[in-house]
DNA sequence: GACAATAG
DNA sequence: CTATTGTCA
């Protein structure tokens, strides 16, 4: 579940076409996941192709990147590696809520209740292999490049916002932010409505930037620090936190303690875990180096085979969605040369 | 999640 | 033009 960080970084509004010309280096699973998750039919059923195979993934890519050109946005993907080892109980964790979702799933099938189907359903989403292999063919064909981290994946995306080869990292998480991304996006898409589950209402929802250091500042801390808060509140690598320990208290305890091993009402439970390998994950991860990010042509020809003769997207659709891509890089191509 | 069609 | 609904594969 990542970690909450909600209520202690500064957040701001902006636009998807702000980060226009910018190269912006995208959480791949994260959102690739997310597509997964939502992307389904009212029963909660991902969608397929002839063969049955799951195509959720791909609708989503395609109609996001096309936007994503179309406004100039260069997305670079960055996919996990291999999780960190202290990630095991997480994993299994998320294993185990996808398994109570399957038998809740079935059991609002049987009941007929298609709205509780849908949420269990979505919990139950998992993302194969397969799926990703096909994901970076995909991302290949719009010539939009992706780096494999050897570790996660957002410590990559932290680190090119560093090294200046993007922009910002993209991500609904906020570990970006303990990783050290100079700026980190949330809601990357054109904006919309997402529902509120088990509620019948909507909220708007727009992009939003935080910058690690604009957020440090206000709460007056060191990275450092914040991981040490982080840790209190519960990460990947120790996801129940520390008991009756929420983001305010954590906070006041480091501001207070500095350092988790200064604090003396949490030793019996910080011998429990391992807090400096915690650290070291968020402080000082493994990265990709990365050379150079290159952007290809986008192989119009290729998206239409490959969708439309492989993988049963409508033809028609696929057609009208690469044409609106088309006429926005001509565009943009028109407004370059009127500089010259 | 994103779109197009539809209603207001 | 904004908001809602059904559909995509």
């Amino acid at each position: 579940m990542g970690l909450n960080l909600k209520d202690l970084v500064i957040r701001e509004k902006t636009t998807l076409d702000a980060f226009s010309n910018k190269i912006i280096a995208i959480d791949a699973y994260n959102a690739i996941y997310q597509f997964l998750a939502s992307i389904r039919g009212p029963d909660g059923l991902q969608l397929t192709d002839s063969e049955g195979r799951i195509t959720s993934h791909l609708s989503g890519l395609l109609y996001r990147n096309v936007n994503f050109l179309s406004l100039g946005i260069k997305p670079v993907y960055v996919f996990d590696g291999k999780p960190p080892s202290l990630k095991t109980a997480e994993i299994e964790r998320r294993k185990q809520i996808k398994k109570d979702a399957t038998v809740k799933y079935e059991k609002a099938i049987s009941e007929g209740n298609l709205e509780d189907a849908r949420k269990f359903a979505q919990q139950t989403t998992s993302m194969k292999d397969g799926m990703v292999k096909e994901s970076k063919e995909f991302l290949t064909h719009f010539g939009i490049p992706y780096i494999e981290a050897p570790s996660e994946g957002e410590a990559t995306a932290a680190h090119l916002t560093n090294t200046g080869q993007a922009y910002a990292s993209a991500s609904q998480d906020y570990d970006s932010i303990l990783c050290g991304a100079k700026k980190l996006v949330r809601n990357f898409t054109s904006s919309g409505r997402r529902k509120i589950p088990n509620r019948n209402t909507y909220i708007d929802v727009v992009p939003e930037i935080i910058e690690t250091q604009k957020t440090l500042e206000s709460i007056q801390m060191s990275r450092e620090e914040l991981i040490d808060v982080g840790i209190l509140i519960g990460t990947d690598f120790n996801p129940n936190g520390f008991e009756r320990i929420g983001p305010k208290t954590a906070l006041k305890l480091i501001k207070q303690h500095k350092r988790l091993e200064d604090i003396p009402q949490i030793q019996e439970q910080l011998n429990e875990i391992e807090f400096e390998q915690i650290r070291k994950i968020f402080l000082n991860p493994e990265v990709a180096k990365v050379e150079e990010i290159t952007f290809n042509e986008v192989d119009y020809e290729g998206i239409v085979n490959y969708l439309v003769k492989e993988r049963s997207f409508s033809e028609d659709r696929i057609q009208s969605t690469l044409n609106r891509l088309k006429k926005a890089l001509e565009k943009k191509s028109q407004n370059l040369d009127q500089w010259f």
